[in-house]
DNA sequence: TTGTAGGCGTTATCAG
DNA sequence: CTGATAACGCCTACAA
């Protein structure tokens, strides 16, 4: 069933070498002999055991993955899209290992290395979730998506957030909105903080105050966008638009508005961020700040080759650009 | 860095031979000698190169995994979910193979190979979609996934599609409805035909006619919800229940009917198939059958482990039970 | 242009 | 109980 070189040699009448040298498409050999081994190849449906192969180049042609588990959300569909691809491109496969633990007394580190993994890509974890430093100390050529961490052979990529958050705010500023509320996306997370950090930062430069009051913490998820929308609304100067770091959140504050009996955007705007498929069905359509989540993961995949193709290439450290999409969820402030 | 069974043997003071007898769990070594290798192998983080071993043992405790979309399938992640578990429990890694398309001059069977793939999962195929022959007479150990192929030392796993439908069916009458429609999903798909037949079944079985207005022919997705619904709509007789394939036909369904004018439930009751994540969010709140598409990635790697390590045990062919989640889409008639 | 042979890191057989 | 040593399948100097 499964051949083997030698007997591709065998049945082409040459030596094993030669069909190795075909394989990997040297040029001293004759088209003649070429010709003759690939039509042996061809019909016999050869490839050369990658075991094999892999022992004596020392390299797998495999990157790993380490992902939180059960992360439903729609972001890590596109990201994965967008990995893919780059993964075609440069000729890697990709490997999920079934970790034994990240502490267990086989650590994910001796499981990457005994593989031969020659890359790993990591996202959707916090800082504090796990203790990244062996994977950074074991030099293991890494790329972190959207957590800021990084070593001698490791850096990471991310949206855009600080920009992204100014836009944003900008743009109901434009809108004549003076006050506006921002809900938080975790703050232990690396974009959570980043987009709060920024929207400080955003009314800073508008000579905007900055209330105590208009800022909620969430995080991501739907009902602390409720929640934080309906603290809002109970206060006596009502915010007139709320920023959202994730559109779940704002999906809890456009409800929150409606169950109030309010009406988005008339009586309240929000802005959304991330644009999930189901933002643009929402009635009203939400206006989002849509991150490039593919090409997140595209460029994560291509740095991580480049940094296991150059030694001494810098520890990269990406942002990727944001749009924002502007839909029916925000309107004039008439105040 | 990377040390191998030679520099542990020589720390250790014993031959290679016995590094990798107190690794493999052999009996016979001394507890003393056992010992004192295994302080080396945790100092030193040593764990056997798995390309080496593959090459001799010939078992490379890799399944590989084949999907329509890449890794970009809706269902994928939270499958992940189900397969980890699984994996660990098994002991095996998941790669996924990005370099190589079904029909390209080096087939998916041949790179399964060289990748020494002990066992591959299919999701997200329909039967014509692709010559699943190749792969099945591969002899490769395979388990599909939602398509009922199966071969010498390959099966599948399906969700309970005939049940589902008719305790959805089942609990539309007992709200007192008489008139369901239904939007099918491809019909080309194993899950498409079975639940359509199901349907027809159900009605049968509470002695309720087929009335062939009432079913529209979908393709999963919403716009065909929407405009199944639409055709309903226009219906003198118009159905009171709309029983979906999918949650996203039945967003088009909910989205037809209120841009009707009508409300769900209160004119048109709505259920769906899958609870995606959107479905808990709609208003009204979708009802719908869920699949417990952890379990079924579970099983998937279960039955596959089983498959390998049994040369001759039968083709597997299992269907794994569904719940229906009641929320607010539906309500009794009052016709 | 072709072939020979050593070595990649392990496991497994077979003597000691 | 321990240790040589021959595979495993392939690549790559080096020799012819």
């Amino acid at each position: 069933m499964g051949k083997n070189i030698r007997e591709i040699a065998e049945l082409a009448g040459v030596s094993i070498a030669t069909v190795s040298k075909v394989m990997n498409g040297y040029t001293s050999v004759s088209a003649k002999t070429k010709e003759k081994v690939m039509q042996i190849v061809n019909d016999t449906g050869f490839m050369p055991n990658s075991a094999a192969r892999e022992l004596v180049k020392k390299r797998s042609m495999t990157l790993g993955i380490f992902l939180t588990n059960g992360l439903t959300h729609p972001f890590f569909q596109k990201l994965l899209g967008g990995i893919e691809v780059a993964l075609k491109e440069k000729g890697y496969d990709l490997i999920y290992l079934a970790q034994v633990g990240w502490t267990s007394e086989y650590s994910f580190v001796r499981h990457l290395r005994s593989r031969n993994v020659e890359g790993v890509l990591v996202f959707g974890f916090q800082r504090k979730d796990l203790n990244f430093d062996e994977l950074i100390q074991a030099e293991i050529p890494t790329i972190f998506i959207d957590l800021d961490l990084s070593g001698p052979r490791s850096g990471y990529i991310t949206s855009e957030n600080r920009q992204s958050i100014k836009r944003a705010v900008d743009y109901l500023y434009s809108l004549n909105h003076r006050k506006i509320a921002f809900i938080t996306g975790t703050l232990e997370s690396f974009a959570g903080r980043l987009r709060f950090e920024a929207y400080r930062q955003a009314l800073e430069d508008l000579g905007l105050p900055y209330v105590s009051e208009y800022v909620a913490a969430g995080n991501w998820e739907k009902p602390s966008g409720y929640a934080g929308t309906k603290r809002f609304l109970a206060l006596d100067d009502r915010p007139t638009a709320i920023l959202c770091s994730s559109d779940m959140s704002a999906i809890g504050a456009m409800e929150a508005v409606l169950d109030a009996g309010l009406s988005v955007p008339d009586d309240l705007s929000v802005i959304g961020f991330d644009d999930i498929e189901l933002s643009q069905h929402l009635r009203p359509p939400l206006t989002t700040i849509r991150q490039n989540t593919f090409q997140i993961g595209k460029q994560a995949v291509e740095l991580l080759v480049e940094l296991i193709n150059n030694p001494n290439s810098p520890p990269p450290a990406e942002s990727i650009p944001t749009e924002l999409i502007i839909r029916d969820s925000c309107t004039i402030c008439r105040e």
